[in-house]
RNA sequence: GGUCGGGUGGCCGAGUGGCUAGGCAGAGGUCUGCAAAACCUCGUACGACGGUUCGAAUCCGCCUCCGACCUCCA
């Protein structure tokens, strides 16, 4: 496939051909979570967004370096408090305990939402060495200033430089210093607002904290990723990536602290997925506007009628774009449901079928593979996940009246069928990675042959009593294993079973 | 208040200067012992007002509504 990869850069603000750093090789940063409470249902959202590009990059022959971070240390709330420290004396944990706690958890909901691991995921605070290194020659380049135990990055001296602060997030500085409200913490001790801390002084009842040249005290949050970069992916990589609501600071800081350093830009490319609205709204655990990933997979919350398979969830998001608002309903949920189970099902028919190889004008075949030529392109334009899904909607249209015998197997030729084969399993199995749920596999791979079995025996003697016309025995057999959850449909070629969900 | 992004049919959501998105729901039909599923057909659309154009829902302006960011947030 030797498609023109175009990706939306978030600091040109379109679409532009994709041409990596090192042919062959892409270097992926993607700002991974703060590991101070259970992860959020939106940083799903967006870590499934990345998987499914990082997938889809080794898909077309790249070789990818993903590295993920977790944030456990600099992370600041409202009040000061680190994010990390605050979850400490809450639990009455060491930070390194709540950190480790969170990362278990967070991994474990990456492999419910079939995500795979990066090829690094590393900590900040496995990296104080190296971050204390970066701050040391922003200082040395003249770009920050020393004020009472703390290094803040010269955002003044940074502009007067040509450096271009504002480039991702389309600020000025001018209108930072007005905007700014000055309630901060810390915010005295700034030559100017729109400075930010990249080395931070610890009160004696921060418990985090670090010798440095500068005494004790703990990283800026924005340093991390700089230095992290640097280390894996070098002073020049391919992508990098995060939540839109990240810019600004945070990305901002991030390019002016990697100018500041080795007068390198880091990224190339910048990717920002957008946010996950509950009913048109923002998620916000103040007003109760909030939904958690178990709440979803159990249907214990206010805001849904049932409970949702995680396949089902990430099929939802699929539908979606990664860089438009996605707002989740219940509504919205249930259709995206139906929708799941429809693509499954034919897919699961798909498996187990092969072409018997009637020849005939296979009149089909132009239609069926522009298709499958389709759902590559959108891929390819910017990971355009739902066109390529819509797509495969169509093949299963296709699929269905293939099974439903009102397309005849003459009209499309062996090499056809199995490219769409190819392209169902490339699709639900490698990139979108939608095909099992942590609960069973519902392709029907695993081994479950004294279920079938069992379930050939009942649909046998259910169809010896089909033939007699004995009716009663017949739906009595299918009502009881419908309240058993396997439902039964007698369809042209004899009746098939499934296990039904809810 | 500033910056940015949006308002698409009953719902969710793509996309485009003239050519079908797709899913769910709805109407009619086919198949079927019935049911379910599936298939076929159909309808409803691009926030308001101006402008550019042979032609705009798609470009421009203005208005309005919504969201994100500006302060920790994916």
């Amino acid at each position: 496939m030797t498609t023109a990869l175009h990706v939306y850069h978030s600091v040109t603000r379109q679409k532009e051909l994709f041409i990596p750093e090192t042919p062959g090789f892409i270097g992926m940063y993607v700002c991974g979570p703060t590991v101070y409470n259970d992860v959020h249902l939106g940083n799903c959202r967006t870590f499934v967004s990345f998987d499914i590009i990082y997938r889809y990059l080794q898909t077309i022959g790249y070789q990818v370096r993903y590295v993920r971070n977790i944030t456990d240390v600099g992370h600041l709330l409202d009040d000061g408090e680190d994010r990390m420290s605050k979850g400490a004396r809450l639990e009455k944990k060491e930070p390194m305990e709540v950190a480790q706690k969170y990362t278990v958890g967070f991994h474990n909901m990456m492999r419910i939402f079939q995500t795979l691991p990066p090829s690094i995921e590393p900590r900040a605070t496995g990296h104080i060495p190296e971050q204390i290194e970066m701050v040391e020659t922003i200082l040395k380049n003249g770009l920050a200033y020393i004020k009472n135990g703390s290094v803040y990055f010269d955002t003044q001296k940074y502009m007067y430089n040509k450096g271009d602060y504002g480039v991702l997030s389309g600020r000025k500085i001018d209108e930072l210093l007005s905007e700014t409200r000055d309630n901060l913490k810390n915010q005295s001790e700034k030559n100017h607002p729109a400075d930010f801390a990249i080395w931070m002084k610890a009160s004696d009842e921060h418990i985090m904290r670090w010798n440095s040249p500068w005494g004790i005290g703990f990283p800026g949050w924005h340093l991390e990723c700089s230095a992290m970069s640097l280390k894996y992916l070098g002073e020049v990589f391919d992508i990098h990536g995060g939540g839109n609501d990240l810019k600004f600071p945070h990305h901002e800081n991030e390019i002016a602290q990697n100018m500041g350093s080795c007068q390198c830009k880091g990224a190339k490319y910048w990717l920002h997925t957008n946010m996950l609205l509950l009913n048109g709204k923002k998620m916000s655990k103040s007003d109760g506007n909030t939904i958690s990933p178990e709440q979803l997979f159990t249907g214990n919350s206010e805001h849904i009628s049932k409970s949702y398979s995680p396949m089902v969830v990430k099929f939802f998001m699929l539908q979606c774009h990664y860089r438009s608002t996605l707002d989740l309903t219940d509504a919205a949920l249930l259709a995206a449901e139906k929708g799941y189970k429809r693509l499954m099902e034919a897919y699961k028919w798909l498996l187990n079928i092969n072409h018997p190889g009637t020849n005939g004008d296979f009149s089909q075949d132009a239609e069926i593979n522009t298709l499958i030529e389709s759902a590559h392109l959108d891929m390819a334009d910017d990971f355009n996940t739902p066109k390529a899904l819509s797509r495969l909607f169509e093949l299963v249209n296709k699929l269905n009246s293939l099974k439903d015998k009102h397309i005849g197997w003459e009209q499309i030729s062996p090499a056809t069928f199995e490219n769409i084969k190819q392209v169902f399993s490339l699709f639900i199995n490698d990139l979108f990675a939608v095909d099992i749920d942590v609960e069973g596999d519902l392709t029907g791979n695993q081994d479950k042959s004294l279920l079938d079995g069992l379930m050939n025996l009942i649909i046998q003697m259910r169809n010896d009593a089909r033939l007699r016309k004995d009716w009663a025995t017949a739906d009595l057999i299918r009502d009881a294993l419908k309240e058993n959850k396997v439902e039964l449909k007698d369809g042209k070629d004899g009746s098939s079973w499934q296990v039904t969900e809810s």
